[in-house]
DNA sequence: CGCAGGTTTGAGCACCCTCAACGAATGTGG
DNA sequence: CCACATTCGTTGAGGGTGCTCAAACCTGCG
């Protein structure tokens, strides 16, 4: 991470103050690094020894086949909590996705003492998972499609409007589908009236119900 | 490690003990309860409020689309803890895939006293989650069977036979394929010397290399 | 022995992937 | 500011993997 630059704390101008008490109580030090788009946070492999909050900005978690292929387990977006290991070396990928803000948790040494707090978001985290597996493993890729919006739209307060800050290869790799037919279902959907397309990383959903029936 | 300590007195004289009355004084209340197969031991919905270990046999978790679609988020083997929930409700169904002893933790209400011990054992599921979340997403169907036996293999001590507990269609939800798909590969896997099929519920691997190469 | 549930095998088709070309957006250097 | 390169996204044609539907085959069990 010699490249990035560190800040301290309090004086960075951008994000709002932390509301969880796991990131308050970890106290020690924090630091917030900002991460340009498209570097890496820790490798596969790589000892494991941080939590990380996203402070702004988006992360993917990913794990990748012997011959390239990828699977996104999971995105990150402003506010959450990731780096949870089981053993100390990271058995994932961690990158920025675009320009991102990490706060370090130097609590991983000391995890016991912040267990009660870090359990709640490691369920958090299994169930998630565990959700999208039925995903992949059970829906076709117009509900994939429809649940990735509904999922992304939650977790952005529920705004009919959406900003993706991944780039279709991203949500190809996340849902198990290639760009090409992620490109194909946003057309459709655009073409059905079910969503509107206002720029290539912004997305309104015109029919809520719709969508909604296609997700199930 | 004293909580799960406790949890290891293997002394079953199988009382199928009602999991509900008296007993909740101390967490140390343990019942051993005998599930025939097939029978559900919680359901989605349900408030949750136990963690549960498997003493012999074999559960599954899975979920449920509106359509009757299924998809097995995990199997777990004897001696394996499961039940963990975000909330205080079940995202999932669990059932006993088999005759199967579930000794029931009455712990939740107090989970913040043993979040040291079963956090590492959440942790442990969420990498296994998003480990199966490459399989799902990435993995042709011969690669799935593949990881699928070198995973209960090694699960079952890393011998080259291994007693299959759950049906086809129970692999089938887990790999997010059809029954008649996994009936093929495992056929062919056969023709090609791979595995050996002594009955319907046991598998041989014959070509141990051979299978980890495919499963790559 | 006969039934029932689970498993295997086959034929045809649908969905999604592969390969390819084109179009749009962004950045760079002249 | 434009020409160019580069990356990203869209659209089309064709093929393959795995699904659907259907029938036959075990295998355990009454």
């Amino acid at each position: 991470m010699a490249f990035l630059e560190t800040f301290q704390t309090p004086s960075y101008p951008i994000h709002s103050e932390p509301a969880s008490p796991a990131g308050r109580r970890s106290a020690g030090f924090q630091a917030v690094t900002l991460f340009p788009a498209g570097t890496e946070i820790y490798a596969q492999g790589e000892k494991s020894d941080c939590l990380y909050k996203v402070e702004f900005g988006a992360i993917r978690i990913y794990r990748l086949l012997a011959d390239g292929r990828r699977q996104i387990s999971a995105f990150h977006l402003a506010g959450e909590i990731f780096g949870f290991e089981a053993g100390n070396t990271h058995h994932f990928f961690a990158e920025a996705i675009c320009a991102t803000g990490v706060r370090v948790l130097r609590t991983a040494s000391r995890q016991n003492e912040f267990a009660n707090e870090l359990l709640p978001v490691a369920l958090q985290g299994l169930v998630r998972a565990q959700e999208h597996l039925l995903v992949l493993g059970r829906q076709n890729a117009v509900e994939r499609i429809a649940a990735f919006l509904m999922d992304m739209s939650e977790r952005q307060g529920g705004l009919t409007r959406i900003e993706l800050s991944m780039s279709r290869t991203d949500i190809a790799d996340y849902l198990g589908l290639t760009i090409e037919t992620v490109s194909r279902v946003f057309s459709k959907l655009r073409q059905k009236g079910v969503i509107r397309l206002p720029s290539l990383r912004s997305v309104e959903i015109t029919k809520w119900q719709t969508l909604q029936d296609l997700a199930a």
